[in-house]
DNA sequence: GATTCGTGGTC
DNA sequence: TGACCAAGAAT
């Protein structure tokens, strides 16, 4: 049975007046009839990217604070950038922030392009970046198919091809909605609708404006969709990290490289990260001492695997290292660590105090 | 086109 | 407890 036919110009009505209604106020909105200001649309779009709302609130008005306009942020070093971002994750993208902050900057004397096109060459800044800031910051016509998107239009549609193979066909139609009129409002409202109503599990139905035409929630599937292809299920790593510390109380940090996983990162020295089982291989420390394994482990899961890793810990002289840096226990908080590392210290904190005890 | 890239919350 | 999930991009 199909849904009976609903005009584009009032599935549109529907969802605008409903936003009218129930928009969300966030930190890197404007207030309503109001235009935002690209670099605080900007900001929040890269830092949303595969990251929710409520984690991105803090580090949003953090990053406000400390470079309140795009010029700041591009004369800002790269360190004290990655240290703000500590903790959000995918570090690439605080690397690419700041190379698109100096393009902007460089380029453009501060004035972020506001072409799809245009924004599309800027680094960090893909298709849904692109068209999420062309139509929420400008007002142009463009359609930032992201998650909620994509999950709101294989509902409304019923389409049943699995994630990823759906992409382009929800992207489809979902620009075949967007229109002339505030498409940036229009944007966000269907944002808004995938966050509050449309949601992953248990969608609230009996809230949304499009409750009658959904085709998935006439065939009762809503809660189903989008269907997703399988996933590869994660292999477990395992490591062994050296905890330095001399007399003095400063432990042995380094920075890892540029690029890659946590690349620009700082960590706690430790032994490739591999499948094989880890035994404590001395010749891999990165200085010469008495080196202990602490009981216990520290597990983290990336985004393609498990990591286990058992810390080894030696108290050693201070000493001149070709790769690290000592920093005293109380200065840790200056260096950009990422959580994994961030347990790593807890644990070897912890554990290292119990022993001398 | 498939992989690589984090983290915290949720059920 | 573990798998899934979140306003994806780069390679």
């Amino acid at each position: 049975m199909a849904a009976p036919p609903i005009a584009p110009q009032e599935l549109n009505r529907l969802l605008l007046d409903w936003y009218d209604r129930h928009r969300r106020r966030l930190p890197w909105r404007a207030e309503p009839g109001k235009r935002a200001d690209p670099y605080h649309v900007w900001l929040s779009e890269i830092m949303l990217q595969q990251t929710t709302v409520a984690t991105v609130g803090p580090y949003f008005r953090r990053f406000l604070e400390l470079w309140p306009t795009v010029e700041d942020l591009a004369a800002a070093d790269l360190d004290a950038v990655l240290h703000s971002w500590q903790g959000l994750g995918y570090y690439a993208r605080a690397r690419n922030l700041h190379k698109c902050a100096q393009a902007v900057a460089g380029r453009h004397g501060g004035v972020f392009p506001d072409t799809e096109a245009e924004l599309l060459t800027l680094p960090g800044i893909g298709a849904y970046t692109a068209a999420a800031i062309a139509a929420i910051a400008f007002d142009r016509k463009a359609t930032p198919a992201d998650g909620n998107f994509e999950r709101v239009f294989a509902r409304l549609h019923a389409v049943e091809t699995p994630l990823p193979d759906a992409k382009p066909i929800l992207r489809g139609l979902a620009a075949a909605l967007t229109p002339e009129r505030r498409p940036g409002d229009h944007a966000q409202a269907v944002m808004d609708l995938g966050a509050t109503i449309c949601t992953p599990r248990s969608p609230k139905c009996m809230a949304c404006p499009w409750h009658e035409p959904c085709e998935a929630r006439n065939l009762g599937i809503a809660a189903d969709l989008p269907r997703k292809s399988p996933k590869k299920q994660k292999p477990t790593r395992r490591g062994i990290a050296f905890w330095a510390v001399t007399p003095g109380g400063a432990a042995l940090l380094r920075r890892r490289p540029e690029s890659g996983l946590l690349g620009g990162m700082m960590e706690v020295p430790s032994t490739d990260w591999t499948e094989a089982d880890s035994a404590l291989a001395e010749a891999e420390a990165p200085v010469k001492g008495e080196w202990r394994l602490l009981p216990g482990l520290v597990r983290h899961t990336f985004t393609h695997f498990h990591l286990e890793l058992t810390v080894a810990s030696a108290s050693v002289a201070e000493q001149k290292v070709t790769d690290g840096v000592w920093v005293p226990l109380d200065r840790l908080g200056e260096h950009a660590l990422p959580t994994v590392m961030k347990k790593v210290v807890t644990h070897a904190l912890a554990q290292a105090g119990k022993q001398k005890r």
